[in-house]
DNA sequence: GCCCAACCAATTTTT
DNA sequence: TTGGTTGGGC
């Protein structure tokens, strides 16, 4: 209180609405507030700490998480403004657990220059540790082990007790129950942690710590947590073991928009966080002050449809504003074309600029025509989490030199440089290595230093090793040295910059140059950081940082983003393109409930992210991993409020490629036993039938099929003929797993199984009505395939 | 040890 | 379609 009060008390609370000055104006005990999208959270807690700091509470003591960086800068920034030169630590979850495990590496068996290994670093361990232990298998592929590490470590649940889990047992679970010990003893081996452990091992240590935990507790009286519905049990822990002496914890976060259930998040955390924290003040911030009304009602009423929530009331004072729109184009290409035709003309107009657009997709792998789309109308535009600079091969290449520098156990790091550039120090040296270093404890270093003793490997391997070995002792030299210099000097004693040099080629220059920018953020940290002895805090800064961190909300660009990456932004229009069964829902989510739920919750996300504008699509055919389909479009599109949206779609029906009415006789296409839906009369909500697309009657659709030049009528009868004699007929089997069907009562749907033979044949389909499957046998199944030449 | 061609699998990814 | 991995030939 030492001359922080420079702004009068009225200022904080001005221009507040009553619930956002309730959170503001809470200093102690537990608090939870509800913050519905755009609902000036960050403002509320900016203007808390700002409160606290102005109540006398020492800026020291408060501790703000978020999840990125970007939301802490936010923070600080605001926070500067209004309370300047207040010491709040602000920061990740992940960077506040690297504070503490530095200072209390050895109670986890670390050395405090540990290295942070990324996720490609972490597979890249695993993937030997799986082939050490000879654990590879064709049930379970490294990735699906990795996640069951991650999940296991996110929950808590240390390489000791992963037996007393439910996956123990499965052919998976007795993979992990082996590879996850073995990984985390080549992890402690190496002296790193993955970004898991950063938070498993400062939980485990609070927990078995009490001294720590409670001088901790004791140095942060208030926390503050952004993002709540995104903690994972660790991140619980850690804050509940901070919060027992001074349970000042606040939270803020929307369980609508839990996204990361697949890492680990646990909606549980927030939805029970009354119970966990009696007395909790619970407070919530409904009025959205972001989107017009049209868009916050399509927005809520898709949420609605979600069982396990908290209701939640979303209003706006907005203007009504433009009707939402819902567009199907012919093809993914019509999709990206027209959009960015679109997006030009507006910019042409003066209507809006090109950074207030925003075009989101379910993956990554969809950006690609919307790239091209934009560059053909030379639109500038941004991708976030495109291929992360610090993700670049050749940056990676040089920051392992120095990850290796930092800790000489890096083993990973060492693998990754040994050959780099290549000296001749090839595979079956580098397992030599390995194999001499962990059977006497070593680190893969410390056995190249004793190349020579190496049975079995040739002398000239050994002195490409010994080589090797004196550039390391050469640069270790000049650790001290500012970051700029050793960077420069690995780029020069490695070699690796005269390689890139003297070759020809244009993916080689473009690498040079991005070395020269790695070059300029290490002269950039070392005139932030004039103290010495910086290596290893530049190590960490590197890597904690993603690119969305590097997402620029100033530049003059169209931004391209997934869905993930959108959360917390906001654009005055905002296209979300591929609305399609398999992508959105995705795919992997389709036969859990919960998923869907999430997947929801995604496209929620999406919406609310519009301020102004707001458009969904679908593409009829999608070319996708190299395959034309025709597609389904997403069951959440039906869920909209459809009388309020301007739709956009096609007057012809998808395709049909055989018309078996007129071959087959007319018979009922269900199973008359097994758990079988009956026809259509009870089920209403086909929306997607083709005929709603359609002017055309129904019969008369169904009759005439309108076939585009672009797409060629299989002949059914030449497909019959082979069956022309063979007693009873029934379809050809040109049904396919995976292929798109029409159905006369249900519409179109995808074939999610086969099964049985000849007359027998069965065929699960899953409808994009209403998402249900349905058995039929193929011989009376009115099922046609729709199909793209 | 290196290189290229064949093969295969394929969300999301705050850190 | 893309990218990453692998195995055979040099």
């Amino acid at each position: 209180m030492d001359g922080q009060n420079n702004l009068p008390l009225t200022d904080l609370f001005a221009s507040l609405t009553e619930a956002q000055r309730t959170a503001v104006a809470h200093i102690d005990g537990p608090m939870l507030t509800l913050a519905g999208p755009g609902s000036g959270k960050t403002r509320v807690v900016t203007h808390r700490v700002a409160n606290l700091v102005r109540q006398g509470i020492q800026a020291r003591n408060i501790l703000a998480l978020t999840f990125t960086n970007k939301a802490a800068d936010e923070m600080r920034q605001r926070l500067a403004a209004l309370a300047p030169g207040q010491p709040v630590w602000m920061g990740t979850f992940h960077r506040f657990c690297v504070r503490t495990l530095r200072i209390h590496a050895p109670l986890v068996g670390l050395s405090e220059n540990f290295s942070i290994y990324d996720m490609d670093d972490s597979r890249k361990l695993l993937k030997l540790v799986l082939a050490e232990e000879r654990l590879e298998s064709t049930h379970a592929s490294p990735d699906s082990i990795a996640h069951a590490i991650s999940a296991a470590k996110n929950n808590l649940v240390t390489p000791d007790k992963y037996r007393e889990t439910a996956l123990y047992g499965s052919t998976l679970g007795s993979l992990v129950e082996r590879a996850y010990p073995a990984y985390q003893r080549a992890l402690l081996r190496a002296n790193a942690v993955d970004f898991d452990d950063l938070l498993q091992h400062v939980a485990v240590l609070l927990r078995e710590n009490p001294d720590v935990r409670k001088q901790q507790d004791a140095k942060y009286k208030y926390i503050l947590v952004d993002e709540y519905q995104d903690t994972n049990l660790a991140q619980y822990a850690i804050i509940r073991a901070l919060s027992i002496d001074y349970p000042n914890l606040s939270v803020t976060g929307d369980p609508d928009q839990s996204i990361y259930g697949w890492r680990g998040a646990n909606v549980r955390n927030i939805l029970e966080f009354e119970k966990d924290f009696p007395n909790v003040k619970v407070v919530r911030l409904e009025q959205n002050y972001r989107s017009t009304q049209s868009i916050l009602r399509v927005a809520d009423v898709l949420i609605a449809h979600n069982k396990r929530r908290k209701k939640k009331r979303l209003w706006t004072e907005n203007p009504e504003g433009e009707a939402v729109r819902l567009v199907c184009y012919p093809t993914h290409t019509d999709e990206a074309e027209q959009i960015a035709s679109q997006i030009a003309t507006a910019v042409r107009q003066g209507k809006y600029r090109p950074r207030d657009f925003a075009i989101f997709f379910r993956t990554n792998a969809l950006s690609r025509q919307f790239e091209h789309a934009l560059r053909e109308q030379v639109l500038p535009y941004q991708i976030v989490n495109g291929l992360e600079f610090y993700q670049r091969m050749e940056i990676k290449d040089v920051m392992a030199y120095l990850h290796l520098l930092n800790n000489q156990r890096d083993n990973v790091a060492l693998r990754r440089v040994i050959n780099t550039p290549t000296r001749g120090i090839g595979k079956s040296t580098i397992t030599k290595l390995q194999e001499y270093a962990s059977h006497r404890g070593l680190s893969m270093l410390d056995a190249a230093r004793q190349a020579g003793l190496i049975e079995g490997l040739p002398k000239k391997s050994a002195v490409a090793v010994a080589k090797f070995v004196a550039l390391i002792d050469k640069l270790s030299e000049s650790l001290t040295a500012e970051v700029e210099q050793i960077v420069g000097m690995v780029l020069s004693e490695s070699g690796y910059r005269e390689v890139l040099q003297n070759s020809e080629s244009e993916e080689d220059q473009e690498r040079l140059a991005n070395l020269e920018e790695l070059l300029t953020a290490a002269r950039q940290f070392d005139m932030h950081n004039p103290q010495g002895g910086k290596l290893e805090h530049f190590l960490e800064e590197t890597s904690l940082v993603s690119d969305t961190d590097a997402w620029s909300s100033d530049t003059d660009r169209v931004s391209l983003m997934t869905m993930h990456a959108a959360k917390g932004l906001e654009f005055p229009v905002v296209y979300i393109v591929a609305c399609e069964q398999g992508l959105l829902p995705h795919e992997r989510s389709r036969h859990d409930e919960e998923k869907l739920e999430e997947e929801r919750r995604l496209l929620f996300v999406g919406l609310t992210r519009a301020r102004q504008e707001l458009q969904l699509s679908y593409a009829q055919y999608r070319m996708f991993r190299g395959i034309n389909a025709p597609t389904i479009p997403s069951h959440f599109l039906q869920e909209l409020p459809r009388d309020e949206m301007r739709l956009q779609e096609p007057k012809t029906g998808p395709r049909r490629l055989i018309d078996f009415d007129s071959q087959l006789p007319a018979d009922d296409d269900h199973l008359d036993e097994g758990p079988i839906e009956h026809a259509a009369a009870t089920e209403q909500d086909i929306s997607f039938e083709p005929e709603e697309f359609s002017q055309i009657e129904p019969s008369e659709a169904r009759k005439k099929p309108q076939l585009d030049k672009r797409f060629s009528l299989m002949s059914g009868a030449d497909l019959l003929t082979r069956q022309a004699d063979t007693g009873p007929r029934f379809p050809p089997n040109v049904f396919k797993h995976g292929m798109n069907v029409l159905h006369p009562e249900h519409g179109l749907g995808t074939i999610i199984a086969l099964g049985g033979e000849g007359p027998k044949r069965t065929a699960t389909v899953q409808f994009a009505s209403d998402n249900r499957e349905r058995r039929f046998f193929l011989i009376h199944a009115k099922l046609e395939p729709v199909e793209m030449e």
